[in-house]
DNA sequence: GTCTATACAGAGATAGAC
DNA sequence: GTCTATCTCTGTATAGAC
């Protein structure tokens, strides 16, 4: 009996040992880069710092150095996320949902997280990231992916003669996905005056408004 | 007759002397703040370095503190000095056009300002110099003066039907003035398809048609 | 893998001679 | 007012003990 339990610890604590610390390690890292895209999402890319992250995780700032390269490599892991996060959300959109109210959901997701001050999809004009970005090809394909998702529905909304038709489908995606840096949400919420989900609504809508076929 | 040269020399060398280095002075400025706005709008407040402005004038950096009593104000004398440019614009807009079209005339001014990688006159979000322009009552001052003027056409405009009355004033002029750092001209530019001026024309259009009245 | 301590680099700002 | 040389601080990244 005893033999048969140790047979058993010989042959599968191990590796139930190296599962579970491979658990604690991606659950560190993801705890990580959850952390960097907040940051980078109040501060942005220049401003925050990698002590920042260090600290908010609550580890010391060589310790994160063994689970990413650089700055730069984690920052980009947490674009990665957020790109990652918004393909689920969009797949997750109930199947009968059509086209343009497809559209409509993700420009309300896109703004959504700017305003909670969380990672935006987009960059801003001349962050840092930019580069480093480019280079990154797990980013690329990610966004690639979204990129097919979304100019698919753009066309079929063209074709039910909801969108403009005289643009092309990549230009309604970049006017769709570049409001998630679109300025005009701080600007308004600056003025004090207005409601998040007002400012939101104004926002959508008037994006869609302009983007919508003319009479 | 010297004499009488040498009384006007003393009379009035000195002050058109003075004169003189006024203008070299003010001129240097000058160059030192268009330089600082260019370069801040090729690589953003945070990656200009002061040094970086110093050598486009062709002075050390030590004499540009001379001028200018650090980097914040540096950058806070060429945001003011685009806020002037552009609102001389306006002014200069012929008496003529109608609200809609001097609304039309400042969008694309504002795109034609970041497409040809001048100062925007909108920071994008979390710019290190957000803080710092807050408190700069130059600037607020300038900004507060287009926003007068802007803020009267759109009324016009709302009252002769073009643009919704439904929308508040204010949330139109952040809907055009947020355009100065609309990421999309970027994404837009990036996919390499596309002409300089085909993009303003679409981006102006998307923005005046998600403005205006609906049917 | 985590920590403390430190090296290294870049950029803002200043000192002091001319 | 301009220059060269320097200070200082901050932030990325690494060394080395445990």
């Amino acid at each position: 009996m005893t033999e048969a339990i140790d047979k058993i610890g010989v042959m599968n604590i191990p590796q139930l040992r190296r599962s579970f610390k491979e658990q604690m390690h991606q659950a560190r890292e993801e705890a990580i880069v959850t952390a960097a895209s907040r940051l980078m999402g109040k501060k942005g890319f220049e401003a925050m710092t990698v002590e920042d992250v260090a600290c908010a995780v609550g580890i010391a700032k060589a310790s994160l150095y063994k689970h990413f390269a650089g700055k730069d490599e984690l920052c980009a892991a947490a674009m990665v996320q957020v790109v990652d996060r918004t393909g689920r959300f969009l797949r997750e959109l109930p199947a009968s949902l059509p086209p343009l109210e497809r559209l409509r959901a993700l420009l309300r997701w896109l703004l959504e997280l700017q305003l909670t001050d969380e990672m935006p999809l987009m960059l801003s004009r001349n962050s840092g990231l930019a580069g480093p970005l480019k280079a990154c090809e797990a980013y690329q394909a990610a966004l690639r992916d979204l990129h097919g998702l979304v100019i698919g529905w753009i066309e079929q909304a063209q074709q039910a003669g909801q969108i403009n038709p005289a643009l092309p489908s990549d230009v309604v995606m970049c006017a769709i996905f570049a409001r998630a840096a679109d300025p005009m949400l701080r600007l308004l919420r600056d003025r004090g005056t207005y409601s998040d989900a007002q400012i939101v609504d104004w926002a959508v809508d008037s994006c869609l408004s302009g983007l919508a076929a003319r009479a």
